[in-house]
DNA sequence: ACACTGACAAGTA
DNA sequence: CTACTTGCCAGTG
């Protein structure tokens, strides 16, 4: 399971995420500097699925649970819920009150 | 090598 | 607010 330099970052970053708070694709991609290949930030989550590994907390820049379906039970509704975040309908409500930017709480 | 797909985002209408 | 278009680039067939 090789995976490169990108893959590694976008986990890390992911890992830094605060409990009960929640970031964006496009967020992390810009941080990484690769603003525009947010695509890519989704398809990495692909690869990290595996153990505790903290993806509920990335959803798109809307707020909304877009990979919802890649997550079995408990469902990544139920993960962001049980952390305090509202959700409802695969929406998470109050968005900005729960978003966190890694391009401003990371920057040097 | 080529075409299409996808856990996205920003712009335009 | 919704709908459509373009940029992005690794995987897949």
């Amino acid at each position: 399971m090789n995976r490169n330099d990108f893959f590694r970052d976008v986990a890390d970053v992911v890992l830094l995420i605060p409990y009960g708070r929640v970031t964006s694709y496009g967020a992390i991609a810009e941080y990484l500097g690769t603003k525009g290949s947010a695509r890519m930030v989704g398809y990495a989550m692909h690869s990290l699925v595996e153990g505790n590994f903290p993806a509920h907390r990335v959803v798109n820049r809307s707020g909304k649970l877009t990979g919802y379906i890649h997550f079995q039970s408990p469902s990544m509704a139920e993960r962001l819920i049980s952390e305090g975040v509202i959700v409802e309908d695969n929406q998470i409500l109050h968005f900005h009150k729960y978003f966190w930017n890694p391009v401003l709480e990371l920057k040097i």
